[in-house]
RNA sequence: CGGGGCGUGGCUCAGUUUGGUAGAGCGCAGCGUUCGGGACGCUGAGGCCGACAGUUCAAGUCUGUCCGCCCCGACCA
């Protein structure tokens, strides 16, 4: 991609109505524009990010042999009042009267949905287990939403919902996703911490927050450094099991799990046959990652002064290609040569054809954060030269194309 | 919804205290010089100062109402 033909708006200034580091730099770097409070557009940049997050997810979703489907975010109010959650939810759901006077609404989130179409092709517990997933945008009008992309009143969430016959079906389920998720983050590179919520003692229901640290993170976790990690429920702070004083850390709540029983199914009356022939209510999970959220807790997590510092498998572009002076011929034969070349590879490739000096296109490298920066000046060129730079460490090295090129391969498949 | 801050060319801001008819830097266009860390000089384009109402001879500036954005709080699958 030449940088001159795409959009990538860069801000030389921290904009006024950014407060938090991910939401300046999503705006700095170019990724997002605000259309109005929480709601955002994405630009190339910040599509790229999306997409590579949805790749992952899809990837390891479809692994534990999720299918993905994709449902309307348009709904007939009626089906929340079955479950009574039109009342739960009340203003945070979007709602507005269609011209045949129904009320309608814009999906905040999709249980009812998908266990109502559940309910009308599924039967038998020959058809399970099932577990469906889609990635979605979900509309909540919040009373306030805030620091850019983390609370939003139109994100996009990857929703997935298990469908069982028994509990041990569920718990199995549920441990796949469980894992399928710390599979996910640690892709994404995200650091994060897991909590629990009530164990389910009673029965009761099970669920767990996957919470990444961050400065400006709304939710508060305790965490004991010896033991396991807790949410901020109990005041006293201390540790359940060892006793000892914990700590609180700021986190973005990323991802929930859910064991949800036959809340909905019962509600919305999702029956199967057993194989005894008697009607049972299905056994449900849902399990959702906040996919649009997660950009904004990534960056948190991985800035520094000069601007964001992606993780290898979401960064927007693999490379970044610098020629220093686009008015040079041998630099630019040079620098289209290791870009065609790169590209043959399968490489994604940003080329900052801009007529720009060179303090400009290093400044704009290090705030868009592509972990590789391949730098062609004059000398380099002269001397058949190609200078490579690591993103994250400022690491540098100055050697021939093949050396260059095994480096980047070393960097990008080990 | 309560509390606080803000709203002035595309961006960051000054000007508001003490009303007199709009500025700077960046960006943009043109020319020249520069050219490995957000260059420099000259020229130029671009603003009904968030909106409406009021006070006044005169409002970016004072008053009122509203709108929008950011932050704190309440709330949050």
């Amino acid at each position: 991609m030449y940088w001159s033909k795409s959009f990538i708006p860069t801000l030389k200034e921290n904009p006024q109505d950014a407060e938090s580091v991910s939401h300046k730099l999503l705006l700095r770097a170019g990724l997002v524009r605000m259309l109005m409070a929480g709601a955002y557009s994405y630009l190339p940049l910040g599509l790229r990010v999306l997409e590579n997050i949805q790749r992952i997810i899809r990837q390891e979703m479809n692994a534990i042999g999720a299918s993905e489907l994709l449902l309307p975010a348009l709904q007939p109010l009626e089906i929340w009042q079955r479950t009574g959650r039109d009342k739960d939810l009340g203003e945070v759901m979007f709602k507005f009267i269609d011209r045949r006077k129904r009320a309608v609404v814009l999906g905040p989130t999709h249980e009812e949905i998908i266990t109502d179409l559940v309910k009308n092709n599924v039967s038998s517990y020959r058809h399970l287990p099932l577990v469906l997933y889609q990635i979605q945008s979900k509309f909540r009008d919040e009373l306030r939403p805030r620091f850019g992309l983390i609370r939003a009143c139109e994100f996009i969430m990857k929703d997935a919902y298990s469908f069982d016959k028994d509990n041990q079906g569920l718990d199995k389920n549920y441990q796949a996703i469980y894992q399928a998720y710390q599979r996910i983050f640690q892709r994404c590179g995200l650091n994060y911490l897991i909590t629990e919520a009530d164990s389910g003692v009673m029965g009761g229901k099970v669920s767990h927050e996957f919470m990444a640290p961050a400065v400006d993170g709304e939710d508060i976790v305790l965490v004991c450094d010896k033991c396991v990690v807790h949410k901020a429920n109990n005041e006293d702070q201390k540790c359940p099991r060892c006793g000892l004083a914990m700590k609180k850390v700021n986190t973005i709540e990323v991802g929930h799990i859910f064991k949800l029983g036959t809340k909905y199914s019962q509600a919305l009356e999702a029956v199967f046959s057993d194989d005894q022939g008697a009607l049972k209510p299905i056994i449900m999970g849902c399990y959702g990652i906040g996919v649009s959220r997660l950009i904004s807790a990534v960056i948190e997590q991985h800035n520094d002064a000069c601007g964001i510092i992606w993780p290898k498998e979401l960064a927007p572009f693999q490379l970044i290609i610098s020629p220093l002076d686009v008015t040079n011929a041998q630099v630019m034969q040079s620098a289209e040569s290791i870009y065609q070349e790169l590209k043959g590879l399968s490489f994604e490739v940003l080329f900052d054809d801009r007529d720009e000096r060179a303090g400009v296109k290093f400044k704009d490298a290090e705030l868009l954060g592509i972990p590789l920066q391949i730098i062609i000046g004059k000398e380099s060129a002269k001397n058949n030269l190609l200078e490579l730079i690591i993103r994250s460490n400022k690491e540098k090295l100055v050697d021939s194309k093949d050396i260059v090129l095994r480096k980047i391969k070393e960097f990008y498949h080990g």
